[in-house]
RNA sequence: GCCUCUGUAGCUCAGUUGGUAGAGCAGGGGACUGAAAAUCCCCGUGUCGGUGGUUCAAUUCCGCCCGGAGGCA
């Protein structure tokens, strides 16, 4: 069956090495599984591999975007699909690397990212009403439509509120229906799971902080400013390491602000992806903190699980 | 040397007219299926600097000691 080798982990855990060094190893190619690395300009603050660190392999799903055009995990399932398909034609086992937990999920699952109406009038409608009313009434009406989805729902959870009315909108189905319809479905691809752990949360945490100051030293701002020019779009702007410098430029706190700022949502955001990432039962979890044996654990993974 | 202020959660501080304490930030946990580097939810026991004393009871009042800040010599 047609298998995927995923190394996963939190931002600043070393999945780019590893990535490059399995892919040389095996004579493959990474696909980028990254929200923000797959802008062009965006390069130092995504922490984009250089083309010194992909060191002669191949590399998928990066710079391929605008930063002013939007991007969804669908879109990425079924851009990321073709590139996986094209190397497995080719005799190759796709490397995917990345700290986009949905996007990898995306991608091997496939499932419920079928076509789909395009829903963006519903959204805005629905995002005018919540403004208006409040979120909560939203919830109150999903609980007549799909209360199984409203009961999962935080009521001050806008967006997700938001996305269930408007699947049923668009297409009569409820959200609940829809998985169900979906989970039922084989995953698209086998997958191979490795896991970055970094048992001593505050080593990354230091790596995390000292990444940023490299990242100043490397002209993010300057970066950034390039980039705010360029108009990015809804999903662009929502990357850390540029909103906050956003923020400064509009005179809304100082650099060394955004500069703490970004430390710390990078440090944020490492725990989110902890959280998503463990309660997916298929991972494997090395350490990632010595690299030598990372490399050599990694290897046995794959052998042991191909 | 003397005087004043100050020492409470990792940090900045509030508070208890004496009945062992609470905010913000930091941090931790969780959720997550077409915005995901986004979004949402939950979590505050700490010798109240130390030590004697007064008191049924002291973090709170008093004495002394040790830190810190300022002032006068």
């Amino acid at each position: 069956m047609n298998t995927l080798i995923c190394v996963m982990g939190p931002t600043a855990s070393g999945k780019t090495g590893l990535a490059v060094r399995l892919a040389a190893h095996y004579g493959t190619e990474v696909i980028s599984a990254d929200s923000m690395q797959i802008y062009r300009c965006m390069d130092i603050g995504t922490a984009k591999p250089t083309i010194e660190e992909q060191d002669g392999v191949p590399h998928h799903m990066l710079d391929i975007l605008d930063p002013a055009e939007d991007y969804s995990a669908a879109r990425y399932a079924a851009d990321a699909g073709a590139c996986a398909d094209r190397l497995l034609a080719r005799g190759l086992r796709p490397i995917v690397a990345g700290g986009t937990g949905l996007y990898v999920d995306a991608l091997i699952g496939a499932r419920s990212f079928e076509d789909e109406p395009d829903t963006g009038a519903i959204r805005a409608r629905l995002q005018a009403e919540a403004a208006s009313s409040g979120s909560a009434a939203l919830h109150a009406r999903l609980s007549q439509i799909d209360p199984e989805r409203a009961a999962r729902l935080h009521p001050n959870d806008e967006k997700r509120i938001i996305r269930a009315l408007e699947i049923y909108e668009a297409t009569g189905e409820t959200a609940t229906e829809r998985d169900r319809r979906a989970a039922a479905r084989a995953p698209r691809y086998r997958a191979v799971k490795i896991g970055l752990d970094w048992p001593d949360r505050a080593t990354l945490y230091e790596r995390i902080d000292r990444r940023v100051d490299l990242m100043f030293a490397a002209g993010l701002p300057e970066e950034a400013r390039r980039i705010r020019a360029m108009h990015p779009g809804r999903t662009a702007s929502q990357a850390i390491g540029y909103k906050e410098l956003f923020r400064y430029f509009d005179g809304l706190c100082t650099l060394q602000e955004a500069r703490e700022d970004i430390a710390r949502e990078s440090r944020r955001y490492a725990k989110r992806q902890l959280t998503w990432l463990r309660r997916d039962p298929d991972i494997h979890w090395i350490d990632a903190r010595d690299g030598d044996k990372l490399f050599l654990r990694a290897c046995e993974v794959i052998e042991q699980n191909s």
